[in-house]
DNA sequence: GCGGTGACGGTCG
DNA sequence: CCGACCGCCACCG
């Protein structure tokens, strides 16, 4: 079993609700700094029904380039439940919904 | 062990 | 902040 996914995914469940992460703070608190890119990888292989909230981790910009359209529509429509706001750009403001990583 | 790959990040312009 | 380029790590065949 991959360690390091499963530390991802514990570091994403981690996150409360109405604050969002970037790939570069899952990477830091999962041990690897410079593998946010195996993070971002990690999200992707994460199933619908896998209880990870998956919408809530974001990149650097607060946005989520998602291959599949559909699915960042989802991702969307389930950070409004949460209380985050898009703004016009239609990206999040890490300063406002940015997860301090302490809780 | 090697090569290919990716929801990324940092730097430069 | 955005776009372009390189580098990074871990997973997969």
């Amino acid at each position: 079993m991959a360690e390091f996914y499963q530390k991802v995914y514990e570091i994403v469940k981690k996150v409360p609700a109405g604050k969002v992460a970037t790939y570069k703070q899952i990477a830091v608190l999962a041990g690897s700094p410079l593998a946010a890119r195996q993070v971002g990888y990690a999200m992707a292989a994460l199933p619908p029904g896998s209880g990870i909230p998956w919408q809530r981790i974001v990149n650097s910009r607060g946005e989520i380039p998602m291959k599949d359209p559909s699915g960042a529509e989802e991702q969307r429509q389930r950070l409004l439940l949460e209380g985050i706001t898009y703004n016009s750009q239609n990206r999040i403001d890490l300063e406002a919904f940015g997860w301090n990583g302490k809780g």
